[in-house]
DNA sequence: TTTAAATAGCACTAATTTGGTCCAAATAGA
DNA sequence: TCTATTTGGACCAAATTAGTGCTATTTAAA
């Protein structure tokens, strides 16, 4: 019932990325460098982004990456998913695997409802909206570190 | 962002019971044989479930457990909560821990209104709510199966 | 009082998942 | 065309999770 390290790393990337100047792309090592985030971490995480479309990545000299969206676009779920696969709390939310209990199994449908809710909470929150503090409204730059322990 | 094997078989031994007679007690044999589930995790998750006191556990001969409460005020999020602590998708949305970036994390509050989300739509979901399908609405007994792949 | 039934608790092993490292391929510019 | 830079993909190590087994404790009934 939590996201994996690399999710969040992700999230913070591109919230990173997005508190900044959006549309230009950036090295793995200078977003290791502002996020604080270890290179072979950073570079990890980069690579899942980009393979899932959700950053665009310019190999070679020059190279590095950038969002494909606007932040105001991209979605907490989508990243989540990026990672993950699709959301789904058990195996079975996920419509393509068979149950091994199958028609025996009447507690399919409420869990799909339960998933259902989660995933859209979660898609209904944009990268824009953890630019947010609640308390202001205020658009905030920079300082953004992860959200997780060291 | 996956709940355990243990906290599925959990809900699904939890949603058995709450599908036969939920007052009285069953053994942990009953119940392996009922849900399909191998006996000694079966044994394993019963035991968590009683030391969390969703279950009461009776020892000795003609022992076994049985709900504390009614079907309907058992919520999902309970029986995850009694597996895996409390629901947050990352460590600092647990207010006691300390985030390594402290003050210059604002991605925080964010994260707590989109772990408030989750948490609050399953924990309006009870175990009485397993029973029902969304069809007809009407109360199934039996044939209730984990909603995992074997 | 003895015996059988049943849970409690602990520890161990195996499997899966996650996280991090390394080397190869590509690109831009000198 | 060569070199420095930067991404891509395969690989290995560590941590977590799942499952198993054993022994102790409790209880009801013979």
């Amino acid at each position: 019932m939590r996201i994996n390290k690399l999710t969040d790393y992700g999230i913070v990337i591109m919230t990173r990325i997005a508190a900044m100047d959006s549309s230009r792309i950036y090295t793995a090592k200078e977003l290791a460098k502002i996020s604080k985030i270890p290179l072979p971490t950073v570079t990890r995480v980069l690579k899942t982004l980009s393979n899932e479309n959700i950053l665009v990545s310019q190999r070679g000299s020059q190279g590095g990456y950038g969002l494909t969206n606007s932040p105001s676009s991209i979605s907490i779920a989508s990243i989540i998913e990026a990672f993950e696969g699709p959301i789904a709390l058990i195996d079975c939310a996920n419509n393509e695997s068979t149950c091994s209990y199958e028609n025996g199994c009447c507690t399919q449908e409420p869990w799909q409802k339960i998933n259902q809710t989660v995933r859209t909470s979660l898609d209904n929150i944009k990268l824009a909206d953890m630019l947010r503090t609640n308390q202001n409204d205020k658009l905030v730059k920079l300082d953004i570190g992860p959200g997780v322990k060291a």
